[in-house]
DNA sequence: GAGATTTGACCGTA
DNA sequence: TACGGTCAAATCTC
């Protein structure tokens, strides 16, 4: 998914309305000033956004195959490669004793693996996960220390976390995100949406294109720092491939705020193509809105997947 | 001895 | 056919 320039302006677009609209719930929710029903609607509205660029991210993984590939989570054994959602951070790393330590996000991983990458200085070392063999977890990563800042190292993560380590790590981050304000998770939610869909691994893209960024957890409140990222002397910035769309660290990107997606199965399996990626995030939809019936413009929407169509 | 890491070989993809 | 990702035997660590 490499040549799709003209399908990323126009998902940039579809997320770009939905910050828009995102912001305008964000000021509206004073109660002393706005009905329920406006909110509604613009939570239907940002909702229908994203689902927009689902669909066009969907289209533009899907037009330029030519084969058809099997869907990694329904085919475990598969040995064939970018099927998983993947995403990559850039950690930052201080030196000394415990700069490897501070690649630590929170998960097992046990190393499988070590290669040498053609133009890279460094080996790729690759890891999966701890309990791939007892939970059946299949979240991979791999770790690279870039040529050009050796205290620099880029993770990229592939596929979901199904294991118990997940799942318990995910509820002690909601219990400290529901103790916040939601109204808050809104407007930054729509605030990490950076930049537009991208081939992330390749450098040369990450230096002459906007990128399209989400946290490499879920941030969905500023003031809340995922704990496994809270290190000092680290930064990362978390940017995602074209085919990815919930991270392995959350589902819930989508969701205008966690205090809604609190029972949504966060052990459901995402390593799979966009439709299954998609069907999963449907529910927080549903969830969410229930019967609201109100979408953003349709010819607009209409229009943009045109311009995905055409370009293939 | 169990579990983790290393490393060369193998295999699928582009 | 080169390259990247994974496997699996050998080795290491606790």
């Amino acid at each position: 998914m490499d040549k799709v320039g003209v399908p990323e302006k126009t998902v940039i677009t579809v997320l770009t309305e939905g910050k828009k609209l995102a912001n305008e719930l964000k000021r509206q929710l004073d109660p002393s000033t706005t009905s329920r029903e406006a909110c509604d609607v613009l939570v239907d509205s940002i909702l229908s956004a994203y689902d927009n660029a689902i669909t066009l991210l969907a289209l533009i993984g899907d037009a330029p195959s030519t084969s058809p590939r099997s869907v990694e989570g329904s085919d475990h054994n598969s040995k064939k490669r970018k099927t998983m959602p993947r995403w990559s951070e850039h950690v930052h790393i201080c030196s000394g004793a415990r700069g490897e330590a501070q690649l630590d996000d929170g998960y097992n991983w046990r190393k499988y693996g070590q290669k040498d990458i053609l133009g890279t200085n460094h080996p790729r070392a690759y890891y999966r996960c701890t309990h791939r063999n007892t939970q059946g977890c299949l979240a991979t990563k791999q770790v690279q220390r870039a040529d050009e800042d050796t205290t620099v190292f880029e993770v990229i993560y592939r596929g979901k976390h199904s294991c118990r380590q997940e799942r318990l790590r995910q509820n002690k981050e909601r219990k400290e995100q529901e103790s916040l304000a939601c109204s808050k998770h809104i407007s930054n939610v729509s605030s990490l949406v950076k930049t537009e869909n991208r081939d992330l691994n390749d450098p040369k893209e990450e230096e002459d294109l906007p990128t399209f960024s989400f946290p490499s957890t879920p941030i969905e409140c500023e003031n809340v720092e995922p704990q496994f990222f809270s290190e000092p002397n680290r930064f990362i910035t978390a940017s995602y491939s074209p085919s990815f769309l919930s991270p392995a660290t959350s589902e819930s990107y989508f969701s205008p705020s966690p205090c809604l997606v609190n029972d949504f199965d966060i052990g459901h399996s995402l390593e799979s193509d966009f439709g299954e990626i998609i069907s999963n995030l449907t529910p927080i939809t549903d969830f969410s809105l229930g019967e609201l019936d109100i979408s953003i413009d349709a010819v607009d929407f209409e229009s943009h997947l045109l311009d995905a169509i055409e370009f293939f």
